[in-house]
DNA sequence: GTTCTAGAAC
DNA sequence: GTTCTAGAAC
């Protein structure tokens, strides 16, 4: 258990909606616990299971709720912040419950990026396609005039946390996605691709709230997004693993393999997806991808 | 993932 | 001199 400056444990506890499997969340520490002080946002970025939002007295320390306690118009101030979670005043010690309803949580979007991947898709106005069991949502930096990203509601943290069972699950997200495809109004003139990134962002950041993800992407790569090799190698290369091959290693092997040194083809020279032709710098292929996609 | 920028490349 | 990349910081 986390010690926060008041001398109040903060406590969240995810209340299960009926699949254990799908514990995950807000987790930053150890343990399914974070470090909370009183008045502080919680960001509920995953799962749209209820939360509970518990507080109870350190017995080690005295003075509960009285060194920080907010001044009343502060306190006004943060109740007026829609991002922020009512929580209960600490010395009213009560287990203040949290449900995700919409009159009590918003989600915030201007956080760190990676939490607004999960925000992003929580937000009604992000999502341009919504079932029982996946969000689509534009890609926030798109690397082509078409880029969306088809997200499961089951937080699956990479493809090696993918096994047999989910393979209905990618199926329908491959569905999903030919689906934009065809709805797009340029589907006759441009080509798409569909498929994952082989290795998540590893950075401790990332990693927090990492969340498999479809990239659904014009293969015309016309976008001021688009700025480095990191970027063109892992929409062209096998870094780029087409969402088909990732269902079929799931229907044959029960798992998703990624070829060890994956890391390394984003480091590979830049080489026009068309063509193959071999462009020194970036700025140059992109000049060089207008003779293709005028 | 993005932004910023030092210094490499031209 | 300018352009561009790559690594650090976030």
């Amino acid at each position: 258990m986390l010690q926060t400056a008041s001398g109040i444990e903060s406590r969240v506890q995810q209340k299960l909606g009926g699949n254990p499997t799908s514990v995950d969340s807000i987790v930053v520490g150890k343990g399914n616990e974070v470090k909370m002080k009183p008045g502080q946002h919680l960001l509920i970025v995953n799962q749209l299971y209820p939360y509970t939002v518990q507080f109870k007295e350190d017995p080690n320390r005295g003075h509960v709720g009285t060194k920080r306690r907010q001044p009343a118009s502060e306190e006004r101030e943060n109740d007026k912040k829609a991002s922020s979670i009512k929580v209960a005043r600490p010395a009213e010690r009560v287990a203040s419950s949290v449900n995700n309803a919409e009159s009590t949580l918003t989600i915030e979007t201007t956080g760190h990026w990676s939490l607004g991947l999960k925000a992003s898709m929580q937000d009604p106005k992000m999502q341009i396609y919504k079932d029982e069991r996946v969000v689509v949502i534009k890609d926030k930096y798109p690397k082509a005039r078409y880029h969306w990203l088809v997200l499961p509601w089951e937080s699956i943290p990479s493809l090696k946390a993918l096994h047999g069972e989910h393979c209905d699950l990618l199926r329908h997200m491959q569905q999903v996605a030919d689906k934009m495809i065809q709805q797009c109004k340029d589907a006759s003139s441009l080509r798409f691709r569909s498929g994952y990134h082989a290795i998540p962002s590893m950075s401790p950041l990332t990693l927090f709230s990492s969340h498999v993800h479809l990239h659904v992407i014009s293969q015309d790569f016309d976008s001021p997004c688009l700025k480095n090799k990191k970027h063109w190698n892992s929409f062209t290369t096998d870094y780029f693993i087409e969402s088909q091959d990732v269902i079929q290693m799931l229907e044959k092997n029960g798992r998703v393999t990624v070829k060890e040194g994956a890391g390394e083809l984003l480091k590979q020279p830049l080489s026009c997806h068309v063509c193959h032709k071999e462009l020194p710098t970036l700025p140059r292929l992109k000049d060089h991808l207008k003779s293709h996609f005028p």
